[in-house]
DNA sequence: GGGATTTGTGTTATCGCAAACACTCTGGGC
DNA sequence: GCCCAGAGTGTTTGCGATAACACAAATCCC
């Protein structure tokens, strides 16, 4: 029934072949071609060697579509996630197309351009519209996690930095260790207590940072100043930056990340207070540039490529049916370099 | 047929509802169903209304690979690109998927490990597997160029930032004209000459630039010395820029991009050049972070955001049929800061 | 008012693949 | 020599949607 037209000249359009074109081919059965792509042991091999040369032959590619319907499974990835241009959020994607890729999983992107329980729920159904066997959340805002809570019970969900009570495996970085780490190296230059310059409210990392730079504050007897609260841009840390240089006794900064850190350095410079002589200065993720700050920035040092890799492997254990409520921390690391200095120095 | 099993209790399974499901719930077949998702005009009100809420009440959703299977069609771009943790990737990628978005396409992305032939071959076979409609190709690198003259002739492919003689649409920033307005901008604050820190050999926009460069200095009659080639990063800047320090002329230098020009900032710092007064630098990019360098950088500002949509937009034209081997050239802007001073001054 | 549209809906076939089951051998045990 | 196991292959069916066609009722034309 190939060319059912009783008239010849049928243009012969440039079809792609499909598996009954291979199995013709090869003098074999579509189901035998089947075979030897999902299960070449029970194929005898000569009839396999046949096969694959028809395959070979005709550049055959399965068709996704139809495997997809009759499988029920895509072999796609859905990622959703805010902001992919910055450093982190793009590591971690980057890192979990990595993961995916070595394990024949490809990855399908939902960018938001919001960060609340609509415009996630929303991104998740594109993504679930395109029949993605599992989805990694990436949206480190308390507003999500809020969403996170409304999804649909059977799909595989894992989220990167989410807040607790949701109800699927988290992949994060330890935050409140890692300030925590940055708050004490800095008591231990000396410093009398530390300011915190920390990233906007409701996003889970900037909360656990004020949190584990606070914890080590009280923990220690320091005075605790009220965090200054910028939006992650070297612009914010700068504004933020030019008040903190106004203190007097201004002597070490906590920041919630190098842009922002960044942004402070230039402020401090303006200001005429050296660093690390007259202020100290900590940052947070370690971006590639932080090294050749003014002077090189001291920083924590997240794991962002650890992370993607976890956050895909717990989702492929999700999607393989694995269940469990597993909370994966990555510890993150102090990266010494100049910009904190012992007190007076 | 829906239950033909003999034995009455067949555990119910949580099954998602299907088109069926929905025609059955609203009186109608399945195909009025699918004609209110499709071509609701071709349906009466009320019908419609009937439909829509059986749909509302099953949570029903199409399932994209039955749909795919009979139509063709998928809704899903892919994109290859190499290094999507950098900011122009990132930023061009993050365009490409609001782009996407709003024309009701989703992305599926493939990034690739190295930048040769056989890797982008590989990332485009990925995406084509997953039944793409079309492919944008972000691998401004020779290599690549040359492995895309060997792709199936009938995928609707995209570039970015490929160089010459691709059979197919691209989308660029003009990167002559960018280095060339650079260049001139420094000999318009009277410098003699200017040096550059370039890119990494056979990458198309580092070759580019290089040509606007060198083609404003020959222009003007001036002496053009040999670019010292970096990696794009922040490291290679510093280290090519201990090796300028050293030399005594040195008055002006246009490097590849902002990262590098970090590095050169911090190698001039530590030689005891100051920039301005001693050495102007002008950068390229316009990172977020390059306004709150120290100095503050003068650079060039590529518009990724207008290179995505731009290739998006190109490539659901090629999808459509639309034919023709455009080249889109985008204009950067030179942004002035303070990085860059008169000669002496 | 009778045929020609038009409008709204249903029926059937099909997309490309794999699951389930059926069949044909071959070889081995007794 | 018969039965049986299992390896290897084929046939049928169905996944969930839409295209193409079929058809009934409403609307139109002169």
């Amino acid at each position: 029934m190939a060319t059912p037209s009783p008239r010849g000249d049928i243009p012969p359009r440039p079809k792609v072949a499909v598996m009954e074109d291979v199995a013709e081919l090869a003098g074999v059965s579509a189901m035998t071609v089947s075979r030897v792509l999902n299960a070449p042991e029970k194929v005898r091999p000569e009839t396999r060697a046949r096969v694959l040369a028809a395959v070979q032959e005709l550049g055959y590619r399965p068709n996704s579509a139809a495997r997809v319907l009759v499988t029920g499974r895509s072999g796609v990835l859905g990622v959703v996630s805010f902001d992919t241009t910055q450093y982190g959020p793009a590591s971690t994607l980057y890192a979990i197309e990595r993961a995916a890729r070595q394990n024949e999983y490809s990855v399908s992107i939902a960018s938001l351009d919001a960060l609340n329980r609509r415009s996630i729920a929303e991104g998740v159904g594109r993504l679930i519209a395109q029949s993605v066997d599992g989805v990694i959340i990436v949206a480190p805002h308390e507003s999500a996690t809020d969403g996170l809570r409304h999804l649909p019970p059977d799909l595989p969900v894992v989220a990167v930095d989410a807040g607790e009570g949701v109800p699927f495996p988290v992949v994060m970085v330890d935050q409140h260790a890692g300030a925590a780490r940055a708050t004490r190296h800095l008591l231990s230059l000396g410093h009398r207590t530390v300011w915190h310059l920390s990233g906007p409210a409701n996003w889970v990392d900037a909360s656990a940072r004020v949190a584990g730079w606070r914890s080590v504050l009280e923990a220690e007897g320091r005075e605790v100043r009220k965090p200054l609260v910028g939006d992650w841009s070297a612009r914010s840390g700068h504004e933020l930056g030019r008040i903190l240089a106004g203190e007097p006794d201004l002597s070490a900064v906590f920041v919630a990340n190098d842009q922002m850190a960044l942004g402070l350095l230039r402020a401090l410079r303006e200001a005429g207070r050296r660093v690390p002589e007259d202020v100290s200065v900590v940052g947070f993720d370690d971006i590639p540039e932080a090294a050749y700050f003014w002077p090189p920035l001291t920083t924590v040092r997240q794991d962002f490529a650890t992370v993607g890799r976890l956050a895909f492997q717990l989702a492929l254990d999700r999607i393989d049916g694995v269940r469990g409520e597993r909370r994966l921390k990555v510890e993150p690391e102090l990266v010494v370099r100049e910009s904190a200095g012992v007190r007076g120095g």
